[in-house]
DNA sequence: TTTTCATGTTAGAAAACCTAACATCTTGTT
DNA sequence: AACAAGATGTTAGGTTTTCTAACATGAAAA
């Protein structure tokens, strides 16, 4: 539905997103630097996140949290992408199967980190 | 609900506001001023608006269009947060049909105006 | 023990925001 | 018509926030 709109809208300064993901500048920098988030920019070049983009920094952090490093992470957002985009293809039977694991992994401890799973509902 | 929550964080700064309201900065302070917002501040005295400011700006932009003024404006707040608070009290006759007369004609412009409502529905 | 990775820190510049004051344009009054 | 009041525009000078780029560091991998 159209809440898809407002969640990907960049209304928010780096100064709000680092409260809200408890990450640091240098930190929302650096995982721009690496693709995983794409924040829009205001004519005189300052970085406005969405909700949406949030939510990306909270996967990322849980996921560095638990000691996949940033390839590994790229790797499982180029996954979502992918099942996303096509309905699934051609993904080598290994690196399927590393990424399930992952992603599993991720899902458990999704239930005992309580507080920083990788969505803002505590804030809505 | 705790929706309540994520309408009341103070995560938009004003350049933010201005685009989705239409104001100017100036108009934004001014009814400011006038205690219509009251928007949080940052440690350097940034001003920091809520979801449910934008949609209070959106309304007092509709009245004043509509030829209320301030002080009418402020009337009908100030009515809404005793109908809120209180459940209604001691109103003097005259004032209060004076009100209601003016909420009834807000309403029926609502319908009509429609991309300009006291609402952000637009937006999410 | 070297690299590599993720993050910290710093410097200098630019953008965004702030308050305060004065200007301007309507509109209602006298 | 002249005036007072209300709402907004504009400008100036100052402060905060953000930006990029470079170099530093601690921990883990090779």
């Amino acid at each position: 539905m159209g809440s898809e709109i407002r969640r990907s809208m960049p209304v928010l300064p780096i100064s709000i997103v680092m409260q809200l993901t408890d990450l640091t500048a240098r930190q929302i920098r650096y995982y721009e630097e690496h693709n995983l988030v794409q924040p829009h920019r205001t004519e005189g070049n300052r970085r406005m996140f969405s909700l949406n983009d949030v939510d990306v920094l909270l996967e990322i952090k849980t996921m560095l949290e638990r000691g996949t490093n940033m390839a590994g992470i790229k790797k499982v957002f180029a996954m979502k992408k992918r099942a996303d985009t096509d309905g699934k293809k051609e993904i080598s039977d290994r690196e399927l199967r590393r990424i399930m694991r992952e992603e599993m992994l991720q899902a458990r401890s999704m239930q005992k980190t309580s507080i920083r799973q990788g969505n803002l509902s505590r804030f809505y």
